[in-house]
DNA sequence: AATGAATGAGCGTTCATTCAT
DNA sequence: TATGAATGAACGCTCATTCAT
């Protein structure tokens, strides 16, 4: 199971029991929207899932709210940077760690937490200001990751395409979220749309041009 | 604004003015859900909304669920089917209608309605059965257009090399909402992301092969 | 007991029943303001008391700011305007109604019910708009009803220095609940106390001049 | 600002540490009350304004109602008891004294604290026994005064006629408080009234007799 | 077909208080 | 002396639902 990662985020919990009180909190809250949804995130529930009174969990969290960015904050943190280890891994070539990573990508998002966190992640964006950030924050870092991808695929692409061209990747990726995850209705297929999805990114990456990225394609 | 296709979803409303205030019940549903999530879906809110009283409401809908089983039904059926024209019409050669119709999906997803909508549903789809399930019928209905398109453009691939085919491209399509739909982070680049996934899905059916498919793409 | 005077304050209630409720409520929130204090002012405690159920209790008032704006007025209204009835009796001198004016209000004073609300109105006006509103509208009728009164007894008295001694009259009158209100420390002295109150108005009204008003006293 | 006498309430604060502590917690407990009401006094505000946390705080003082009592008794005591030296100074004449001390009070009354104060007590008063006897406790000593001062004005007055007229001076004086106090609604004729009330008070003293004082007024 | 009245459960939050450290 | 952690009760309020009219 993804670990949180819990950073430094919280003013309480100075002491050891603290910090474990509130490492109970932040994975029940995450276990319950993953399970129930943000809709079944209820401070009791959390409490009662951490084995915590609600009294005790307003005194870490004086509101819904801070939870909230605490959790969301924890849960993007420990799908960052991940990929750093393997693009510094010299003994790969850019293609093997191009593959690597996205393989790991789409096994993760054949995951429970993955499959169950994300869109709702999405949702709540929509309508709070710190889901939004938290989310933008998290795919601005992926997103950066790809476009290093693509330069070091195709070194010829100008900075302005790669972008466009991981912005493509990137959403047709996490599309795949709602198709072939956990329990999902395609979730047989997940091996093949994998592979028809990493060669299609690798063949994007190395023969696309210019032209053909701002060239309409509604009147061929 | 897309309009609601209210089916004969309800017992009540035989008559013309119920059948108004159902539709009117229903779009204010819609309305909400788009606005505020499915968090503010409330009971009083869409009373409210549509002009009725709370107890009116519940004559229509007796709980809540069933009212979200209509809605979700009602807005589903608005996006469905409405390729068959397209399909239908043999003054457009197969790209022509591939593309016409993957413009027209790319440029609702821009839609605040689109936007708004499908995030809440597929979060909703982990957790009600009834969202899981109208959300299934009309992937797979959009995944059957894709099969036949696919077919047209590429007969010699076999019919369940379309079928993952059909799902990579239904996932990354649907997946672009979170990245360039209305007011997201990467709206700007909209126009050339759907180029590229336009040229990218041509390419996959022209030339994608049985193998390739089904290789490993992590022994690269 | 004074009864309350259910003006038509709420959109709620329309039928019947529906009145029957909202006085119950308001009654229940006048004793236990006078019984407990504000401090005890609980929307549970109140609904209790009605008899009824929290639920119910928000379908009439949405918020206790609202409930709070109806007692206060509520309240206030049973104590407005009662006197116009003896200053309109011709049968009574001036100075007959007068004398009969003040001893109702200070007997009034010695009330369960005035020694219980007034200080609880003046606590609250100090931090809420609402009840220093109402507070303010109450004492200006009856600050203007001296003002005529002081005219009656001394029409030689300008305006001006009218409303200067009714606002003396108003605020000692007032003063003597705390004093000589329901057990209160001098409650014993309530009769003696009243005739020197009366006595010294009266002596002041017929006598007091524009100069004694405007010049200083602490250059005795 | 009026300095709190902090007595030897506390059984703890044996330190000098611990008295500066106690003096920051009743500071910070009375300008709450002054500026937000009794409502506003929690312990955790009081906490927050004093510099300390909620744990302490209980050291201090174990439960709110002890915290209370020590605040009212501080409080009390810091309006008790100034006046003996201006009576005691006998360069002044017995009306020169009066004048001295009513024209105190009622500029002190004006006062933000005093204005803020005193309605919050009048209305606790109704039902804590502590506060109720604190102010016994002050508006006895008060009376006292005033009792001793008519003696002075007018020695051919009876005592228990002198004790009858300092109820009502008493009470006359505090009503002023809601009337022309701090930001209150005739606080611009502050200064007229005054003149009013002092000039109302010695001619009742030098005036007044055991008749007028018995004989039923309202049989004018 | 529509409204008004009422309920019971649950929500996020505040709070006085206790206690180990 | 002082803090951090925890509890249990209550708060104002929202809500889905029921039902008589």
């Amino acid at each position: 199971m993804r670990q949180l990662k819990i950073r430094h985020l919280q003013k309480k919990a100075s002491s050891k029991k603290g910090q474990a009180t509130v490492t109970a909190i932040l994975n029940a809250a995450r276990s319950l929207v993953i399970e129930e949804g943000y809709a079944g995130l209820s401070m009791r529930a959390i409490a009662t899932r951490s084995g915590i009174k609600i009294g005790n969990l307003t005194y870490y969290y004086a509101s819904k709210t801070e939870l909230l960015a605490d959790l969301v904050d924890a849960v993007i943190q420990s799908y960052v940077g991940w990929w750093d280890e393997v693009m510094a891994d010299d003994t790969l070539s850019p293609e093997q760690q191009f593959v690597t990573i996205l393989t790991f990508i789409l096994e993760d998002l054949g995951a429970p937490e993955t499959t169950g966190f994300f869109p709702e992640l999405w949702a709540l964006a929509n309508h709070e200001k710190n889901a939004s950030e938290a989310m933008g924050y998290l795919y601005q870092l992926e997103h950066d990751m790809l476009v290093e991808m693509i330069g070091r695929l195709n070194p010829s692409l100008g900075l302005e395409d790669r972008k466009i061209l991981a912005v493509h990747i990137l959403a047709s990726i996490e599309g795949h979220t709602v198709f072939i995850g956990y329990r999902k209705k395609w979730t047989q297929y997940a091996k093949p749309v994998s592979n028809i999805l990493i060669h299609s990114y690798l063949s994007l990456i190395r023969s696309l041009t210019h032209e053909e990225i701002h060239t309409l394609q509604n009147s061929v």
